[in-house]
DNA sequence: GAAAGTGCTGACCGATCGGTCAGCTATTGT
DNA sequence: ACAATAGCTGACCGATCGGTCAGCACTTTC
């Protein structure tokens, strides 16, 4: 791996537990054994640091979302649901970054990407309805999921990825069953 | 309302939704309207600062989880959801707070004594049982409640508090559902 | 009316922050 | 053989951080 895409996992990885402003250049510099001047040679400043961190997942979640307004029947909707799930437990650390963080972290231009993303999504599941639950539910299920997946491993909590996933599922299509059965 | 007071309360607020590194005491001390050293007259350290603007809902939390253990009917499991639920609503930001940037503030007591309450509190939810799903359920329940109760004020979605309370009590339980039914 | 205490302040401290820059070494292109 | 480029470094910069301290204004106590 090079030391680009090391320092970009190391800093991704010190962002998520101990927050992006309290993570300095120096520390990310050291746990990767290099100078804070080359950290600052491959990233021109610790917001474009930051933006590399999480960009791809970004990037993966518009993927994701793209196919969202020509969900039609019920096999739609659940299709959808699993790639959603694949999509949190493959990029959980930009996620968790992006749910926990993202508010103290706007005119970040990829994280006002993401938010745009998010918007979009609670839009589609609440779109004709102005229920208080139904959107409650999807936060929930949005940000309990974040909340959830990173804070196991940050409590040394391991549980196997299949059954992770399994559970997810079921989990959030219980939750957003209200909507998809509307 | 005391010059204190109003530094906590401003405090609370700040590091909430900027991040507690990311909340200088210049920052407080501007937004209250006096100097820095005077924050610092008031309470000891920037640490300190944190303790007194969340050991109140700590406090609560101690308060509301004392009856966990001899809950016994269905109807007992009702009423702690509701304390519970009127506790989560009561002191959102604090709780916000406390699961969002509780990792990353390990070694400060107060955080810790709230960590110690929510492994209670997840252990009694899963007790006799290692499945899973119920973990997740407990902890997607927590994780979700607590983004939603903050991101909502956040991103300006005001909601009445009555039917916020009747909603969050009622996708709780189906949440945890399965657990106080067993 | 002196003494003590409360609330608050500006000046100042060492440490650390993100970021710049000249220059070193080693590889690559011609 | 030589120039160019890539990767990296230490020295250094101004700004800001949390925190200390002597002292000012005002109120309370005796």
């Amino acid at each position: 791996m090079s030391t680009q895409d090391e320092l970009r996992v190391i800093a991704l990885a010190e962002f998520t537990s101990a927050g992006y402003s309290a993570t300095s250049l120096q520390r990310i510099a050291e746990l990767a054994g290099v100078s804070k001047s080359s950290v600052l040679y491959h990233f021109t400043s610790k917001e474009q640091l930051l933006e590399a961190a999480i960009s791809p997942a970004i990037d993966q979640m518009e993927t994701v979302l793209a196919p969202l307004e020509t969900i039609g029947s019920l096999g739609d909707r659940q299709r959808f649901l699993e790639d959603f799930v694949d999509f949190l437990l493959m990029y959980r650390l930009e996620v968790n970054m992006f749910i926990n963080q993202g508010p103290s972290l706007v005119d970040v231009p990829v994280i006002e990407r993401g938010s745009a993303l998010v918007v979009r999504l609670a839009q589609f599941f609440s779109q004709n309805s102005q229920s208080l639950e139904e959107n409650m539910r999807f936060g929930i299920a949005l940000g309990g999921a974040a909340y959830m997946l990173c804070t196991a491993s940050t409590y040394g909590l391991e549980f196997p990825a299949d059954e992770t996933r399994a559970a997810l599922i079921s989990i959030m299509s219980e939750l957003l069953a209200p909507i998809s059965t509307r």
